[in-house]
RNA sequence: GCGGGCAUAGUUUAGUGGUAGAACUCCAGUCUUCCAAACUGGUCGUGUCGGUUCGAUUCCGACUGCCCGCACCA
């Protein structure tokens, strides 16, 4: 078996998952759209076995967690407090000469004033310089000078008080910035108007425009969550620990979305927002935390070895969280992430309940006390565990094919519980009624209780191989000896290719047993 | 957003300023026996818009999409 992460191209996944039915480029027919996608017959089995792998296993399976689906469209106050509003919609600038792309709200811009060396020299205006808002002064004169000597004025001596009026470069003029020398530039007017860069897919709720009722798509599931916290806390009987999960669709206006599912402006979440004391060691809760989610990932298929666990460090935590880690994985296009689990304290709620009013305390029985909960945040991309599963399932190998000479096979080794069919079925001939007639009994038979796949056409190789590609665990073939002899079928495993007979009065039990049912 | 490359059938591709060709896939059929078999037949294509031209898939422009870098990613 070839070891497949190393060599899989994502350009082999995009083509297998348009040639077998999982993805499509989103609105196709009219030329496609970036950074959406649709899931087809095949997509959808995945990405719902996933979802409900997660269900089961995150909520149905523990006493500590209860679901939730909240409205993808909130309240407009929801994005102010939760603070994407402002930061989640930032002014940038590009630069011309470099390439290179700023935050506008972290350049400034100071004005550079020169003169002759001599006494009583007349003091020149000659642009003014860029720089990040954490330069140093003598940077900043360094800046200056790059500046006066880009105008030709080498001669002059930089007059450094001057320097001290800056400026936020939000605030320059059109026509000042002709003569704003960028952060790393070495002309003058290189950097384009700061240009508003909004995260956040705005949309406006009633049928008038309006601008007072300018309404957010949700950029994330969370703050449905924590919106409804207060809801299920006097409804759900649940006491601290606890945890609230919801699946749904996020919406960003990603600058660039690539790399397949990977980034979409439209993708899913699966998240949890599990409330602790706020004296809890919430160390080793986040610890545990990571590693259940490590198991999960393994449990769906995906090997130990190809998660790794990325901590951020301390520095370049935003200012509410605690801790946060991520769960990379080797995706095709590299060591990225699969999902983060962040130790966000109580700022959400803190922030809800200031923005909203409402007392959002728990009153804990045991300390009998009041206090809001911190929270562990488990965030689950859907698209990106798809795209994982998919990528560790892909392999090649070789087949010998009816003349002895081995045959390259694609296949997808999904563990039974994720692949979209879990069984197919074949008469080894279409044209004996037959046959057909007693395939068709037991493929009904194992359709009322697992997807399964039935094939007729063309020879019984292509339709095993056919069943590889979407990754089917099992194909069971009727044939002659069936119906004529001792009533036993085929059962030809995927991943093997090796057949066992069994009666066809045991083919559900077995499929059963195999599932872990 | 920037720079570079690319765009012909579901996939991989050939070709031409004058009716677009192939292989595989797919569909139908023949076949009594298990790994993309063989044979017969069939469906499907020049990303979109505009310009030049008697005529554009081909030349030119714009747009869109995809890929690779850069930047961005609360």
């Amino acid at each position: 078996m070839l070891f497949m992460a190393e060599l899989l191209t994502m350009e082999t996944l995009v083509t297998l998952c348009k040639r077998r039915g999982f993805i499509f480029p989103s609105s196709e027919i009219y030329g496609g759209y970036a950074g959406f996608f649709d899931y087809g017959p095949l997509g959808v089995e995945l990405k719902n076995n996933i979802k409900r792998a997660w269900w089961q296993d995150f909520v149905h399976g523990r006493d500590d967690i209860v679901g939730l689906d909240s409205s993808i469209i909130m309240h407009p106050r929801t994005w102010e407090a939760s603070g994407h509003v402002a930061g989640f919609s930032d002014p940038m600038t590009d630069c011309r000469e470099t390439k290179k792309r700023y935050r506008a709200d972290q350049v400034f811009v100071a004005p550079v004033w020169a003169a002759e060396p001599v006494a009583g020299a007349e003091a020149q205006y000659l642009g003014l310089a860029a720089f990040m808002e954490d330069a140093s002064d003598l940077e900043i004169l360094k800046r200056a000078k790059t500046l006066r000597d880009s105008v030709g004025q080498k001669s002059l001596k930089i007059l450094e008080d001057k320097l001290a009026a800056r400026r936020e470069f939000t605030e320059v003029t059109e026509a000042e910035l002709a003569s704003i020398l960028g952060p790393d530039a070495t002309k003058i007017g290189t950097l384009t108007p700061a240009r508003q860069f909004k995260l956040m897919f705005e949309t406006h709720v009633g049928a008038l425009q309006d601008e007072s009722a300018v309404a957010y798509l949700r950029p994330e599931t969370a703050q449905g969550i924590f919106n409804n916290y207060k809801n299920v806390l006097d409804t759900g009987r649940v006491k601290v620990p606890f945890g609230i999960a919801q699946i749904g669709k996020a919406f960003r206006n990603e600058i660039t979305p690539r790399n397949f599912v990977f980034r979409c402006r439209e993708f899913e979440q699966m998240e949890i927002e599990y409330f602790i004391q706020p004296d809890a060691d919430w160390k080793a809760l986040h610890r545990q935390w990571i590693d259940t989610c490590i198991d999960w990932f393994v449990s769906i298929g995906l090997p130990r070895e190809s998660i790794k666990e990325d901590v951020h460090p301390q520095e370049k935590l935003a200012h509410y969280a605690k801790a946060c880690t991520d769960l990379s994985f080797s995706f095709p296009h590299g060591q990225q992430e699969l999902e983060g689990i962040a130790v966000r304290g109580n700022f959400d709620l803190t922030q809800h309940q200031q923005y909203s009013g409402k007392n959002l305390e728990y009153f804990d029985e045991e300390k009998k006390e009041k206090y809001l909960p911190h929270v562990i945040e488990p965030s689950f991309g859907v698209d990106r565990a798809f795209l994982a599963v998919l990528t560790a399932a892909y392999d090649e190998d070789e087949v010998p094919n009816d003349k002895g000479v081995a045959e390259k096979r694609v296949l997808l080794r999904f563990a039974p519980k994720v692949a979209p069919y879990k069984v197919a079925v074949f008469p080894l001939l279409k044209n004996k009624p037959e046959l057909v007639e007693k395939a068709q009994a037991i493929y009904k038979r194992l359709q009322k209780r697992w997807p399964a796949f039935w094939d007729a056409a063309g020879a019984i190789g292509r339709r095993y191989r056919r069943q590889d590609e979407i990754g089917t665990p099992w194909c069971i073939t009727v044939d002659f000896d069936t119906i004529e002899k001792d009533g036993c079928v085929t059962i030809r495993d995927r991943d093997t290719t090796k057949q066992v007979r069994i009666h066809e009065s045991e083919v559900v039990a077995w499929v059963a047993e195999k599932m872990g049912e």
